[in-house]
DNA sequence: ATTCATATGTAGTTTGCCTACGTATAGCGT
DNA sequence: ACGCTATACGTAGGCAAACTACATATGAAT
């Protein structure tokens, strides 16, 4: 799959991933393709503005950390951020459910 | 839902609206607005442009008519269209799968 | 020393659908 | 006759979101 085809639906993914717990955005990067089975490998520079995106929308919230003299930027999904993501799950439902039916056979 | 959500499937959804038969441009956006339920309300600056761009890469055939004194370009899927009509259904079981095992939340 | 894995980020580009507009005919009500 | 709505096709310019490519830096391993 063409990591582009997660257009629109990035944010919700990021969400998702963070409802398990805090992570940073390297981590966040391996969670989502593990999380795939190898099928999402997104760039960082896909990734990183993206987060700070849902920070400037108070869904995740950031704070740096050092761990083994690196700096880590750890995000949390925020009370905001969890209907945000009840939100995007529901209409990814909705989504499909439209365009599986439209576009048929056998979806 | 909104309509900027079909980013990256509109093409597979014009293929399969001719799958049941040559359409021109607004009977498209009719059948797609009736088979979504109403969900799928394309505007023809949107819609137009697309058929054009399906046409130019031979996945439909388009023809012009004259009904009622009304010009109209009605679009045939070829052979070509719907073997890329089978490629795009499989791609969004593909899709759906990954992005709504990642997503979660019982999806 | 050099290279790889870890870790974050910016700059500029491309894609693809959008909004807004322009054109034209048929049919209906008044 | 006139205006409004439905039918019908299309272009121009804009914008959001993800892309590619690059820049930076530390720790661990060879």
């Amino acid at each position: 799959m063409d990591a582009s085809d997660v257009r629109g639906h990035l944010d919700g993914l990021l969400l998702a991933v963070l409802e398990s717990g805090p992570l940073h955005g390297y981590g966040i990067i391996e969670a989502l393709q593990r999380r795939s089975g190898g099928a999402l490998q997104l760039p960082t520079g896909t990734v990183y503005p993206a987060l700070r995106r849902l920070e400037r929308a108070r869904w995740i919230e950031g704070t740096w950390t050092v761990v083994d003299g690196r700096k880590r930027r750890v995000y949390t999904l925020s009370p905001a951020g969890k209907k945000e993501l009840a939100r995007r799950r529901s209409e990814w439902v909705r989504f499909t459910g439209v365009i599986g039916t439209v576009l048929g056979g056998g979806a």
